[in-house]
RNA sequence: GUGAGCGUAGCUCAGCUGGUAGAGCAUCGGUCUGUGGCACCGAGGGUCGUGGGUUCAAAUCCCAUCGCUCACCCCA
């Protein structure tokens, strides 16, 4: 045991002693969050450096967004999906106002009491409205149509309060203080579940669409989704992901972004895949119906018919009435038979999207691109519109897509942004990738460390540490030990590390003005001068 | 939100029908003050996830709880 070790476990309190009387425990990486170690870290950083350089070349440049957005760009981008919205984002209120939290908070925990009644409608409720007034002219509530409704009901609950004795005043007080717990005081703010909304409000509240030409980007980075945690799914987890915006809808844009992914593919060695295509046509404008609603209502017609209803599992049932499309991606196997024989969107486009498509699918097979056309391919949300793509890699359980993405001409505009914008993306999860390239088998990439410095005595140490900085300045990656450490020690601990090479130093080199250099993997063994030996340990 | 499986050393696991906690690997030290992989010797590390119950006695049986994993739901 080390010196070390042995003064720290006899310096240990005893178990029953508790350090400031706190409860000794382990803490632990919160629920679908974990940390990632080396030598895993190395190949993260292989795929970001490699992602990087393949969608550079591809002329993407990178655009870095905040973590954290105003709740209200998500939930607009995500509609009115309430489980997502209200159960599956990390959204939290940050107040700008001290003394007004602390009275609803008052407010909120005070206990319905007969003797306090009065001291509570004349003293604690109107300085929380007063407080409250004053915030609302400030614009430090939120303001959004909710929030505006809660505020009249606090005036009216007030105005009851006032009207109203003890005898008659739990209502009032009842309705008063639910109102004041619902009431968003300062801004709802949350962690970002996608790139894609940050990157059109930036892409909008930089006026971007003024740079010439569409404009690629792409970013890099963790977000968080508060699902229950499965393989490949994780509360934070990693994207890598590009949009182009601009004034084009052309079918080469979509098939060059698929064609990127397939390249990042190959150069990852990942040899299982499946790309999946699909066109689900387009929504509703002001102008003109559009394909997609005319599909959903046709297939809900179909779904309802008894024969077919009936031969459905519950949750299907339920999605005949929520959400028709999503019948279509249903994994039960006895669902199967009936899944196929229902109409297919890509038979129902309108003349301009089965143009679109058409043209993407020759697009993808100038560019080489395999295919696999695929129905079931669906979204969620309305702003998603003609091309929808999805790589797919058996490897990785249930949640097997390894990226995926698609056109959405809608949603600049939705976000307040300039008319006549399309824009087209895909989202890649790199803890899935990482997954399929550690299955794969092909990429290694742990560095090694080049040079390990074995020094002994007084004299080679200033020598140890005077050639580790001139090694390290030529950029090899050096182990200099704290500590002098007997040669064979020090062997041990080089070979251990994944060494290459042993730099020895001790009485003799300084002596001769020779060094003395190992490569480990072969034994060999030589003398050489200082000039020699940067051009010696080449990696 | 629902369901299933699993929790014993840093890791992988053993520990039968209750009788004082083990192995391999890893770590550290020694054999070894001029040479690593091998070998041998030794050491540290567990209130058997946590709490309760049954019992003279619980890692083992019962209950609860927490955690992890996978799948369903959802999937921007």
């Amino acid at each position: 045991m080390s010196e070390g070790a042995k003064r720290e476990k006899d310096e240990r309190p005893a178990k029953e002693v508790r350090q400031g009387g706190q409860e000794r425990r382990q803490f632990r990486a919160i629920k679908g969050t974990r940390d990632i170690l080396p030598p895993d870290t190395a190949l993260w950083n292989w795929f970001e450096a490699t992602a990087r350089e393949v969608i550079e070349a591809y002329n993407f440049a990178e655009i870095r967004t905040p973590i954290f957005e105003e709740t209200e760009l998500f939930a607009r981008a995500v509609g009115v999906e309430t489980d997502v919205v209200n159960k599956e984002m990390y959204s939290f209120e940050v107040y700008e106002s001290d003394e007004l939290v602390e009275r609803r908070y008052m407010v909120a925990n005070w206990p319905w009491n007969f003797d306090q009644y009065d001291f509570f409608r004349q003293q604690i409720a109107p300085r929380f409205v007063e407080t409250l007034k004053i915030a609302v002219d400030k614009g430090q509530i939120v303001r959004d149509a909710a929030n505006l409704r809660i505020y009249e009901e606090i005036k009216t609950a007030m105005a009851d309060l006032m009207d109203t004795g003890v005898q008659y005043g739990k209502n009032a007080f009842d309705r008063f203080q639910s109102a004041a717990r619902a009431l968003l005081i300062g801004e709802s703010i949350t962690l970002r579940p996608e790139a894609t909304a940050s990157v059109c409000r930036a892409y909008i509240e930089h006026g971007m669409q003024t740079r010439p030409g569409d404009q690629k980007l792409y970013y890099v980075g963790p977000m968080f989704r508060r699902e229950r945690p499965q393989k490949g799914r994780y509360r934070q987890f990693y994207q890598i992901g590009a949009e182009v915006l601009g004034t084009s809808d052309a079918p080469a844009i979509d098939a060059e972004l698929i064609e990127m992914l397939t390249v990042l593919i190959g150069r990852c060695k990942i040899e299982k895949w499946t790309l999946l295509i699909n066109s689900i046509g387009c929504p509703d404008t002001p102008e003109r119906k559009g394909c997609r609603p005319k599909y959903v209502e046709l297939l809900r017609a179909e779904l309802r018919k008894p024969e077919i209803f009936s031969k459905l599992g519950p949750d299907s049932q339920r999605r005949v009435e929520t959400n028709p499309l999503r019948v279509m991606d249903s994994k039960l196997p006895e669902e199967q038979p009936v899944i196929e024989k229902l109409p297919k969107i890509s038979e129902h486009l309108c003349a301009e999207c089965r143009e679109h498509y058409e043209k993407l699918k020759s697009e993808l097979a100038l560019r080489k691109v395999p295919f696999t056309e695929s129905p079931r391919l669906v979204r969620g949300l309305d702003y998603y519109m003609r091309t929808t793509f999805e790589i797919t890699s058996p490897v990785l359980g249930a949640q097997n897509a390894l990226c995926g993405g698609g056109r959405y001409d809608g949603l600049v505009e939705m976000l307040g942004g300039p008319k006549g914008i399309k824009g087209i993306g895909f989202a890649l999860g790199e803890d899935r990738f990482v997954d399929a390239i550690v299955e794969a088998k092909k990429i290694d990439a742990t560095r090694a460390v080049d040079v390990f410095v074995a020094w002994m005595g007084e004299k080679a140490y200033p020598e140890a540490v005077r050639l580790a900085r001139v090694l390290r300045d030529a950029g090899r990656a050096v182990e200099l030990p704290a500590r002098e450490m007997k040669f064979g020690k020090a062997f041990e601990r080089a070979d251990k590390i994944g060494a290459r090479y042993v730099l020895i130093l001790g009485d003799d080199e300084i002596a001769s003005k020779r060094l003395t250099i190992k490569t480990l993997a072969s034994g060999e063994q030589k003398q050489m001068g200082e000039s020699e030996l940067l051009d010696y340990v080449r990696h």
